[in-house]
DNA sequence: AAAGCGTGGGG
DNA sequence: TCCCCAAGCTT
């Protein structure tokens, strides 16, 4: 076990009250010495945000989210539907459909406010040993220990840990939990994040201004690139599958709601074959949704996903035919607005260069 | 416990 | 172009 050593979170804190980055959802250093201190919403909300999701990529969805859901009765009463609409493009939408669930405990199981206990917050839908830390510490100043892949890094680097990630966790959080400050916890967390994300990079860290410096180990060996080391990754494969752009006279595009489970599972696309791992040459437009109309087939589209690429072959064709079960006609003018995720809208741009 | 689950930006 | 990766969670 490693032993309290509070000069790193000294450092680390004085830092911080000199550089914080300043994040909409976050309560300045300064502004905590006057007492004043995050809505426990606001952080969850940012908190889920920014799971393997960068800063710049949340900030516009964070305000969008705020402003149309203030609180977080609102956003418990609100249509998942809506939520998944507002979510569209930001990924891993399952974090969507947590976030009303987790809303919806809050109300019917804690009087409508977020816990203030480590164990509670971790047992809602889609707060994990991170998150549940995080709101913990940064929401209500509790000494939980923070481990997210920036603390990983720092810590890994300060102390050269160079067991494999997956096995050197659990020695990362209690270096963390030796070092944190009890007296300032979410600043503390909120510090060693911000350290992980301006100084400790993970390509070309700039030792120089860290004020880690003077008791960094992986500084000391030489490389502080080196760490953390991680396993290998694996090969991402590709498929291969159609997407039909059927365009109404009036310019409404045929839609439909995907399977409520597995990959965007619950967002909005056009009809689409399967994705299949096959890739023997192109699927053709005789599995499309509707026979005997004229297809043209736009072009290709290419989107990577975590665990695979995709080549998706885009076809077009005007149509007037009814929609059928699960799907419906979206107006040109109400297209952005749809629940799609970003490979859809990449295949009826194809089809439809004007349409978002 | 390893795999599934998105996306956009930077080097 | 390609590879890496960013405040992880769930099963």
């Amino acid at each position: 076990m490693p032993s309290r050593d509070s000069a790193p979170a000294k450092k680390l804190l004085a830092w911080y009250d000199g550089h914080a980055r300043d994040l909409p959802w976050r309560v300045s250093p300064r502004d905590r010495t006057k007492g004043i201190r995050p809505d426990p919403y606001r952080v969850w909300l940012s908190e889920i945000m920014l799971q393997q999701t960068t800063v710049a990529a949340v900030r516009s969805y964070f305000y969008a989210f705020t402003a149309r859901w203030p609180t977080i009765a609102a956003l418990a009463a609100a249509d998942e539907e809506d939520i998944l609409k507002a979510w569209a493009g930001l990924g891993y939408y399952s974090r969507a459909r947590n976030l009303k669930k987790c809303a919806e405990a809050i109300m019917a199981d804690h009087g409508g406010a977020f816990p203030a206990d480590l164990d509670a917050l971790r047992a809602l839908p889609g707060i994990g040993d991170y998150t549940s830390a995080a709101i913990a510490a940064i929401a209500f100043d509790l000494p939980a220990a923070v481990v997210d892949g920036n603390v990983e890094r720092v810590v890994t680097r300060l102390k050269a840990i160079d067991t494999p990630l997956t096995k050197a966790k659990p020695a990362i959080k209690a270096e963390v939990a030796a070092m944190l400050d009890p007296e300032r916890p979410g600043d503390f967390a909120q510090a060693t994040m911000d350290l992980g994300a301006t100084i400790c990079t993970p390509k070309r860290p700039a030792c120089l201004p860290c004020p880690l410096r003077s008791e960094c180990a992986a500084l000391d060996q030489g490389d502080p690139e080196r760490f953390p080391v991680k396993a290998p990754k694996k090969d991402k494969p590709l498929r291969v599958g159609a997407a039909f752009v059927l365009v109404r006279d009036d310019g409404a595009v045929l839609l439909e709601k995907r399977a409520g489970t597995g990959l965007l599972a619950g967002m909005t696309q056009v009809p689409t074959t399967g994705w299949n791992a096959r890739h023997d040459g192109e699927t053709g437009s005789d599995a499309a949704p509707v026979a005997g109309t004229e297809w043209r087939r736009c072009g290709q589209v290419r989107h990577v996903f975590t665990h695979f690429a995709l080549d998706l072959t885009v076809w077009h064709a005007l149509s007037n035919h009814r929609a059928g079960d699960g799907q419906w006609w979206s107006p040109a003018s109400e297209l952005a607005g749809e629940a799609l995720p970003t490979v859809m809208k990449k295949a009826i741009a194809c089809a439809l260069p004007d349409a978002f």
